[in-house]
RNA sequence: CGCGGGAUAGAGCAGUAGGUAGCUCGUCGGGCUCAUAACCCGAAGGUCGCAGGUUCGAGUCCUGCUCCCGCUACCA
């Protein structure tokens, strides 16, 4: 449990062309969160910085098909997904959107300077074009019939019937999906971050210094990349929407998204720094700043070789320390699929369980797909509520609430020798706990908290206190009953990171504040004899069968295709 | 086709220095009654994807194969 130590934790940046689903939750901002809220715990100065990333031709596209501008796209994405960030308690330092002026200057600064530096190459190619819509084309917005199998509606770049991989000028009968017509092949220019350059860089950085450190699914996929040769990769696209290329040549070009929206990241930091009277240089400059991006592993590619590439080729940044890049979560035995309407949208789930995220932030955390894609099933989410937060945290928390109310009038009581073996034990969690967080082991962490609630109930079930009261034994209920208190407090303590609200209502209960993780030590205990605590009330809620039939109908009827 | 990840009890997962297979949920039996019919204890249940090999000994190392998921540069 390190602490004094300046991080700058990152989560990806959502794309605001629609609303977010349980799978960005649990890819990118669930853990991010976790992680800040405990570096913060241990007293570390933490930038937790994301934003909305507004570029790029999908949102352009999807305005012109829905008749309506960029600009009111942007703002309900933005707003939306901003507002379920923190109705589940994300707890971002700055919020930022790529439209800003602030974004927009930062990544002009950083094209001038790479190009200055010479770090692009130019280069003029042959792209498809349509010519009723006046705009280039993506090999996505091609469409067509599959050589291989004749399907007719094959991508230019896939084939989803038959999978085969294939490239626009392979179609029959290629269509612009915007306009229906014909594209044409139509000269452009573009300017290419030349990748190969920084091979050298990339493996003395991660496969040499990388092995063993960041996780298997990550190395490996980098390891891929690199060892199949990286080629030079355009930086601009034609597109009216988007970052002008700070150049005169570069008419009519924007920056490709993928290049602004890393620099996103410092650029709220910037927007922060601002606001708090702070240097966002700290963050992004000093050596002894740990960098870590979260994200799923759809961006590894980006934040592990495009994004370092771009600060190496810079030359005044640090680099990301980890990237904890999370697999994929599946929904009921599928791939959630945004246009097909498979999905839990968090918006829909915030109306459908109100005041309930932490069920669904433990749900995911405990599932989370951290080495392998994993499946999310409202089943699973019941019985995980309802058997594991409800049951075991829940009900021990509860009973020793009520105990105490019954037996003390809701005082803690005095104790004439401490029960130093479970003290002892419950403190073994908070090492527990804080190592697997530093490894990124998210599930285990989660899953030792609930063990700390099982060693409380164990407690209990073993001493007995209900009987010793009987018997007129108050000393040793007193004793009892003080260890299961402070125990109680060391949960809504250790809790803090994973399901936030319920940790404090249980602080609110006990009337305790929230402590640091390093001063939290088995000599120097939270609560103290003679402290009043308030009237219980329940932390979690059962969910009922219907409730769960609901959803399952909810997804099964709102399926497209 | 190439590359990456995975395959362990009914389900979800641990098992990273080769040495008698573990955890949670579920099921069955028992205990307790302070508690949200909650809690605690015990039991059943696995030829560790398949086939070879190295070794005194392999879930763990090597080779080949099968299946699932993903990536292949514009869908977390």
């Amino acid at each position: 449990m390190e602490k004094n130590q300046r991080f700058t934790i990152t989560s990806a940046l959502p794309y605001t062309n629609g609303p977010i689903h349980i799978g960005h939750l649990a890819g990118a901002y669930l853990p991010a969160d976790i992680y800040a809220r405990y570096k913060r715990l241990c007293e570390n100065d933490v930038a937790f910085i994301c934003g909305s990333d507004e570029h790029g031709v999908a949102i352009s596209i999807k305005a012109k098909q829905e008749g309506s501008s960029v600009k009111s796209i942007i703002d309900k994405y933005h707003n939306l997904i901003k507002d379920t960030f923190q109705e589940f308690g994300i707890s971002f330092d700055n919020y930022s959107r790529t439209s800003n002026a602030i974004h927009h200057e930062t990544s002009k600064q950083f094209f001038r300077k790479l190009d200055q530096d010479n770090c692009f190459e130019i280069k003029n190619t042959q792209q498809l074009y349509d010519e009723n819509e006046e705009q280039f084309l993506a090999d996505r917005f091609i469409e067509g019939e599959c050589p291989k199998c004749g399907f007719e509606k094959a991508y230019g770049d896939q084939c989803e019937n038959c999978g085969a991989s294939l490239s626009p000028d392979d179609l029959i009968n290629p269509k612009s999906k915007l306009s229906g017509s014909k594209p044409v092949l139509k000269e452009t220019k573009h300017w290419y971050l030349p990748l190969g350059n920084y091979e050298d860089f990339l493996n003395k950085w991660i496969i040499e210094g990388k092995k063993g450190i960041w996780k298997p699914n990550v190395y490996g996929q980098v390891k891929s990349w690199i060892d199949q040769g990286l080629e030079s990769r355009a930086i601009s696209r034609d597109l009216d929407w988007g970052i002008p290329i700070p150049r005169d040549d570069a008419k009519g070009k924007v920056m490709y998204v993928w290049f602004d929206a890393p620099i996103g990241y410092i650029s709220s930091t910037k927007e922060w720094a601002k606001r708090e009277s702070k240097n966002w240089e700290d963050y992004w400059k000093k050596s002894d700043t740990k960098l870590i991006h979260f994200i799923g592993k759809d961006n590894i590619v980006f934040h592990c070789i495009i994004f370092p590439s771009i600060l190496e080729a810079h030359g005044e940044f640090i680099l990301p320390e980890n990237v904890p890049a999370n697999e994929f979560l599946n929904l009921e035995g599928r791939k959630i699929s945004t246009s097909n309407n498979w999905a839990i949208w968090l918006h829909e789930y915030l109306n459908d369980f109100k005041d309930m995220q932490d069920s669904l932030r433990y749900t995911l955390t405990v599932n989370s797909p951290e080495s392998k894609d994993n499946d999310f099933t409202w089943k699973d989410f019941q019985s995980r509520n309802n058997n594991e937060l409800v049951a075991i945290l829940g009900n021990y928390i509860n009973r020793v609430f009520i105990l105490t109310e019954k037996y003390f009038n809701n005082v803690v009581p005095k104790y004439e020798e401490i029960d130093s073996n479970q003290i002892i034990k419950i403190y073994d969690y908070v090492s527990l706990i804080s190592s697997s967080l530093d490894k990124f082991k998210f599930r285990d962490a989660v899953n030792h908290l609930i063990d700390l609630a099982r060693t409380g109930n164990k407690y209990l079930a073993d001493k007995e206190p209900w009987k010793l009261y009987k018997e007129n034994n108050i000393k040793e209920v007193e004793q009892i009953l003080y260890i299961s208190l402070e125990t109680c407090a060391l949960i809504s303590i250790l809790s803090e990171p994973f399901i936030p609200n319920s940790a404090k209502k249980i602080r609110d209960i006990m009337d305790i504040n929230l402590v640091n993780w390093t001063r939290l030590k088995s000599t120097n205990q939270i609560i103290q004899p003679g402290h009043k605590i308030k009237k219980s009330n329940l932390i979690f809620r059962k969910i009922e069968d219907d409730e769960i039939e609901n959803q399952l109908r909810k997804l099964n009827s709102n399926i497209k295709g």
